[in-house]
RNA sequence: GCGCCCGUAGCUCAGCUGGAUAGAGCGUCGGUCUACGAAACCGAAGGUCACAGGUUCGAAUCCUGUCGGGCGCGCCA
């Protein structure tokens, strides 16, 4: 199979010319469908950026360019402008855009091309304490780092998911000490956790005979079945759960410092073993093993990081909370001690979220017991309307959620304005196929509507989209992508008629048009874990 | 005090590796069902892009400073 992208095709073109008639360029000139009809079908700044190679005005650079591409077009370009400093508007031909749809429809879809240099990935998300069950802020960590995950695969990454379990430390201690009091009948001490579900915890110890020293380990082992079902609800797939305690179980945390040693950036001070973050922009540097022969925290986290390397991935992403982001240079640090060029540790800073209900924001604390849980959340406004109100925003946005308009099922919800689309179209191709008409790669001579235009420059925008969430790690990108790509389609559903056009071959064509619709549709909707039904 | 994130329409937010007249959803007001799904479409009103300088052909976007909000600054996790 010959997949292709048009649009890939037009920015080869624009580039190859522009390199045989000016020479190289600083930097990639932008080929962008262009906002207004009168700048054309797509609009470069290839010349402004061409004009100091050249030593030439903008504009007469544009137009060379602009006669170079008319003669390697051919009957692909209408015609071209020079316009403003020095902006080059391509006007393409109804053949070009029949040509795509015919391209598309082949293709099953518009192709996305894999990334040149693929990474072998680790996202590490969600990793919340298992002393309680997952939050709607929690929600937001799970929904970003799947669509994440399955849009950095959708480019050409090897990603494997993780789930970090800090089930070594001293708030399991404190987890533990909170279900014996509620065992005891009593309040769980200031720092204890103090929700609904300890009582829970507390009676099922009591009825299974736990014994005060097997709370800690029994309860975040139920916290865990908890969390695990709760994120299979959300349509999560963690594949692996990482114990912090078999780091120190099968010796890693001593096998991670000691890497860390060979490379020269650990020292002993004051009878504690620290790690030279400094080297990297710390402030201070950090403890890795306490004085008295304890690691702390970040010591075991370092080794599990070690870890990571030791598994082959090179690029450790990890989604954290804003409350996490003081941790961000230390452990970039100790990456980059431990990898050196190999192996780079990004973060992902996840900013707070507010649920809002009747105008009002309620509260979140997990100590207080005050608490939405993300499977609340989930029952309330269902699985797709939650991930996609969680992913809508910039991740390093604070952001509310609607309550009331995630739960509105009309489409001044846009996740079902979003998925009516999909359902719309589906329904038109029912029809279609009760009246036996099916779709094809005909290029009818009709002339192209402008809304068949628009439709279709989004289409091919796909490609572009999917890279550019995928380099800038922002599914909310995919999220405003799907709006538009509906808003696009329920515009051409307005103008053309579809099944019933004049012609069999333009009726056959748009079919077409409304099958790769659908199709992509569906994969943007399937980027963010988001179903694309077919009624409603 | 220092660090990170943010400040864009009444509200919630896109746009930020500089590009043409700053966009979307919600809300408000008005219009459109005898063609394939009206859970749709069309139109209107609504902006000193926090503020002040700077960089340049061009700044919401880059730099500096100020103000405002959030988060964080442990041999806690």
């Amino acid at each position: 199979m010959n997949r292709r992208d048009p649009v890939s095709e037009l920015k080869t073109a624009v580039l190859e010319v522009v390199r045989d008639r000016v020479g190289e360029l600083p930097s990639t000139p932008s080929l962008d469908p262009s906002d207004r009809p009168e700048h054309g079908d797509f609009a470069s700044n290839v010349a402004m950026l061409a004009a100091p190679v050249a030593g030439r005005p903008p504009r007469e650079v544009a137009e060379e360019v602009g006669v170079g591409l008319a003669e390697r077009l051919g009957d692909s370009l209408e015609r071209f402008e020079v316009a403003g400093p020095g902006f080059l508007n391509l006007f393409m031909t109804d053949r070009w855009y029949r040509t795509a749809v015919a391209t598309m429809f082949e293709d099953d879809g518009p192709t996305v091309p894999p990334v040149e240099a693929p990474r072998d990935t680790m996202v590490e998300f969600v990793s919340a304490n298992p002393t309680g069950p997952l939050t709607a802020a929690s929600g937001r960590h799970a929904a970003y780092g799947d669509a994440l995950t399955r849009i950095l695969r959708a480019v050409g990454h090897p990603v494997a998911t993780e789930y970090y379990v800090n089930d070594g430390g001293s708030q399991i201690e404190k987890f533990a000490a909170s279900i014996a009091a509620r065992m005891e009948g009593v309040e769980p001490p200031e720092d204890g956790y103090r929700g609904e579900y300890v009582n829970d915890l507390a009676e099922r110890a009591r009825s299974e005979g736990i014994s005060p020293e097997g709370l800690g380990e029994a309860g975040v082992s139920w916290m865990l079945d908890s969390i695990r079902a709760s994120l299979e609800r959300f349509r999560v797939g963690i594949e692996s759960f990482f114990s912090e305690r078999s780091l120190y179980d099968r010796g890693l945390v001593e096998k991670g410092i000691e890497r860390l040693g060979e490379t020269g950036s650990t020292y002993e001070s004051e009878g504690a073993l620290w790690l030279r973050t400094t080297d990297f922009g710390d402030d201070k540097d950090r403890v890795l093993i306490r004085s008295g022969g304890e690691p702390t925290y970040f010591g075991a986290d370092v080794a599990y990081h070690a870890d990571k390397i030791s598994r082959g991935h090179t690029l450790l992403l990890d989604v954290l909370g804003a409350d996490h982001h003081g941790y961000v240079t230390r452990m970039d640090a100790a990456v980059r001690s431990l990898g050196g060029e190999e192996a780079d540790f990004e973060a992902m800073i996840l900013q707070m979220i507010h649920l809002v209900e009747g105008g009002e924001r309620t509260k979140m604390s997990k100590r207080a017991g005050d608490i939405v849980t993300l499977d609340e959340l989930v029952e309330d406004i269902g699985v797709d309307a939650a991930r996609f109100f969680l992913l809508q925003r910039s991740h390093d946005r604070t952001m509310e959620l609607d309550l009331d308009l995630a739960r509105t099922k009309s489409s001044d919800n846009p996740v079902y304005y979003v998925q009516y689309a999909h359902a719309r179209i589906r329904s038109i191709l029912r029809k279609a196929a009760d009246a036996g008409v099916v779709a094809s790669d005909a290029l009818p001579a009709d002339p192209v509507d402008p809304s068949e235009k628009a439709l279709v420059a989004l289409l091919l925008a796909f490609p572009g989209e999917v890279h550019v969430a995928a380099e800038k790690r922002a599914p909310h990108r995919i999220c405003a992508y799907s709006m538009s790509l509906a808003a696009a389609f329920h515009a051409f559903y307005r103008d053309c008629q579809v099944v019933g056009a004049s012609g069999r071959e333009l009726e056959e064509s748009r079919l077409a048009l409304c099958e790769v619709t659908g199709a992509t549709i569906r994969r943007s909707l399937d980027l963010l874990g988001i179903s694309a039904p077919e009624s409603m």
